[in-house]
DNA sequence: AAGATAGTCGTTTTT
DNA sequence: CGACTATCTT
């Protein structure tokens, strides 16, 4: 019985969770608490002790990574795939009832997904056509509204606007919005789950038919779940269905777009009675960085209520640091990767974390001098990329000539002579006739509607899809995609294009053909065209290289969610930065940026290190804001004080400034003026280090040892062989350019 | 039909 | 301040 291997190595709460018979379990899994692994032994427990067959189980995610990694464990533990199991991300799985029930739920049989860019152009289509002023009611904002509103159920028929103008606006673009995705059989991301759930209701069999199918359904991040979500997961589990919940009330960071903290706080008395299981062990910080993190989440009302702990090490106190200005903050961070690195961590243990993307541009510029290595997450995805998806709506248009939204990216695209006035036409003339922009275009060419020059543009555009989509009948998704690329003349536009920029985006289109065949390979039998467009649409891709490169990691405090690492660099911890200016007065926000703090403290396994800028520049204009009050709730006990004087004289020059600080904390300003940013050297900011390490003599950041100036770090090489220019940082004499035949240079 | 230029605005992100 | 957009200009 104790070498059972599902059950033995877990620890007691984890088994009771993992072999619990309750109808409702609430899994409160802390941080770093083992709640995957108790989600996977679960459901494998569930099949095999519990004699439930891999159909019976639903397990919903809310990220494709999630979901791809517990199928893996689950197949790993199972010693098989187990085919049957539907795990997925609720769009994933809303997307499959879908297209299985399409006629039921309402849609034509080849509904189109729509991301949020494509809705974003139908949106303002939408304003356009309604004449509505687009400064008071900003797209942008009108997209909010239409995807809080089905977050909600709620269709505009719903919504009550009381004489009010603009939300009575708001409700009519929204369906009108509606009509447009109906009229080209588009579906948006919130629609996915709204249809679904209206499904549901309106289909007792269907619903009848999955209720008695899984008998156990399970969700992973339930504190993230929306309206929609609850309810949709709510409905299918009905009366006799198991449901077993695993979340983190003190992890509950989206409620800005719509995720209900109240969904995992009532969840007990929702459903008339939940057994709860708290795992609070935790398997990954020192009992200092837990100490903290608790410190710091006690001061939140309202919490289901949890306190991390470990039987774990005590480790090395957090360090705190207060720079002088953002430049000085950013350059203590560098210093102190540079000599984690010296002491053997890797660049990948390593992450910068901080509120907003805004802050990462200094930060990047502190690493790049000091020539480390480093990988900023956030940015566009793949598959959002403008020249992919400019190819995808090509491939979209293949299969579907009525996607508007897909016709009037490309219709233009590359610049063949249709200006807006003969786009404008068409739309007309799709809105006269009813019908999709595919079906006007063809009309106005039969009809000569259009002015000569646009008419032929027009013509060899409709002839071109058609062509194509002939021509590539019977070919493989490789090919297809390929000729393609080609033909729709994208790839020609790019290749006469100039720059980087452009070099990138070949780049990007070779790389769509190799996702293509990939996904061909991986696929299960001979996938279509469509299902290759949907894959596109609900995984954006994350196709960054993964962990293959070894660098730094800077991201957001949102984008850090479920990672870990052994060093962790919290900064701009400062009052208007974190917690947010705009949070930081509204009781329900203030404490969301709370449980972000939360969230970000215990990514940290081994090491901690906090930081603020006494002085930052923002927006053009220097603030002083003062520490987070998220520092002064840690303990001081738990925390050193950083208070480097400014002692270390050296050459005034614009090079890398060593191991000097500006004054630490209650220094006055401008005592450091070696510190001051006007000498800071203006570094590209597209530059990144990666590209720069190719057919260098030496890595950028290697350290090496020159006979007269001692040591250095490499900061760039151009050329190569023996007459190749080495930059180097020597630590005394500071920045030398040397010729690599004549340098001798020692790599240390 | 592309390029300059004025104007705006300024958390956080997945699907 | 600077990135992004919308509008104007050639």
């Amino acid at each position: 019985m104790t070498q059972d291997p599902l059950l033995s190595i877990l620890n007691d709460a984890q088994h009771q969770a993992v072999t619990s018979d309750a109808p409702r379990l609430l899994v409160l899994a802390g941080a770093g608490s083992g709640k995957t692994r108790v989600l996977v032994h679960r459901i494998v427990w569930l099949i095999r002790d519990r004699k439930l067959t891999p159909s019976n189980i639903l397990a919903v995610t809310f990220t494709n990574k999630a979901a791809a990694e517990m199928r893996e464990r689950i197949g790993t533990l199972m010693r098989v795939p187990p085919g049957a199991m539907w795990v997925g991300t609720f769009h994933g799985i809303a997307h499959r009832l879908l297209r299985m029930h399409w006629k039921d739920a309402g849609l034509p049989e080849n509904f189109q997904i729509l991301d949020s860019d494509d809705q974003l152009r139908v949106i303002k289509r939408t304003l356009k056509y309604l004449n509505v002023d687009d400064s008071r009611w900003p797209p942008k904002q009108v997209q909010w509204f239409i995807n809080n509103q089905k977050d909600e159920g709620r269709r505009p028929e719903h919504i009550e606007h009381f004489g009010d103008l603009h939300q009575k606006t708001l409700i009519d673009l929204y369906q009108h919005y509606q009509q447009a995705c109906t009229r080209g059989g588009m579906v948006d991301f919130a629609e996915l789950l709204l249809r679904s759930h209206e499904l549901w209701l309106k289909k007792p069999e269907i619903l009848a038919h999955y209720q008695s199918r899984f008998k156990h359904v399970l969700v992973d991040e339930f504190q993230d779940t929306n309206t929609v979500q609850y309810a949709w997961l709510r409905v299918l589990a009905g009366q006799q269905g198991h449901m077993t919940i695993v979340g983190d009330d003190d992890q509950s960071i989206y409620g800005w777009r719509g995720a209900k903290i109240e969904n995992i706080q009532h969840f007990g008395k929702d459903v008339g009675g939940a057994e709860i299981v708290k795992l609070e062990q935790n398997y990954r910080s020192t009992s200092t960085i837990l100490a903290a993190a608790n410190a710091v989440i006690t001061r939140n009302p309202d919490r289901l209520g949890k306190e991390l702990w470990t039987n774990g090490e005590e480790g090395e106190p957090i360090t705190l640091y207060a720079g002088f200005n953002e430049v000085d903050e950013a350059r203590f961070i560098s210093d102190r990767i540079d000599s984690a690195l010296l002491n053997g961590k890797q660049r990948k243990d390593i992450a910068i974390l901080y509120r907003s993307n805004a802050q990462s541009r200094v930060l990047e510029e502190a690493l790049l001098r000091a020539a480390i290595p480093y990988r900023i997450y956030g940015g566009h995805r793949f598959f959002e990329r403008a020249e992919i998806k400019n190819a995808l709506c090509y491939l979209r248009l293949l299969c579907h000539r009525d996607d508007d939204a897909a016709f009037e990216r490309v219709v233009n695209v590359p610049a063949r002579a249709l200006g807006d006035k003969s786009v404008e036409k068409i739309r007309e003339t799709a809105r006269a006739m009813n019908h999709s922009m595919w079906e006007a275009a063809l009309y106005l060419v039969n009809n000569k509607g259009l002015a000569a020059r646009a008419h032929n543009a027009l013509r060899q555009f409709l002839g071109l899809i058609e062509t194509l989509a002939q021509e590539t009948l019977d070919l493989s998704l490789g090919e297809q995609t390929e000729i393609v690329v080609e033909r729709s003349g994208l790839m020609d536009l790019y290749k006469s294009e100039k720059g980087e920029k452009a070099q990138a985006r070949i780049e990007n289109l070779q790389e769509l053909v190799t996702a293509v065949r990939q996904f061909e390979i991986e696929g299960e039998q001979a996938p279509t065209l469509a299902n290759f467009l949907d894959h596109a649409a609900l995984e954006s891709g994350d196709k960054q290289s993964e962990d293959a490169d070894n660098a730094v990691q800077l991201m957001t405090l949102h984008s850090a969610k479920g990672l870990e690492f052994p060093v962790v660099f919290l900064c701009g911890l400062e009052e208007g930065m974190f917690p947010s200016a705009q949070s930081k007065d509204e009781p329900d926000r203030l404490a969301e940026e709370r449980r972000l703090c939360y969230v970000g403290i215990t990514r940290a396994m081994k090491k901690l290190y906090l930081s603020y800028a006494e002085s930052r520049r923002l927006y053009g204009q220097e603030k002083m804001n003062g520490p987070s009050r998220f520092i002064r709730e840690i303990p001081p006990t738990l925390m050193d004080e950083v208070r480097i004087k400014s002692t270390i004289t050296r050459p005034v020059s614009n090079t890398y400034a060593g191991n000097s600080y500006g004054g630490g904390s209650g220094t006055g300003f401008g005592s450091g003026s070696s510190t001051r940013s006007g000498t800071t050297a203006k570094l590209p900011r597209k530059k990144r280090l990666r590209e720069d390490l190719i057919d260098a003599p030496y890595r950028l950041g290697q350290r090496v040892r020159h006979k007269k100036f001692g040591d250095g770090v490499v900061l760039d090489c151009e050329g190569s062989g023996p007459n190749a220019q080495i930059h180097i940082n020597f630590a005394d004499v500071g920045e030398k350019r040397l010729v690599m035949q004549y340098a001798k240079l020692e790599e240390i």
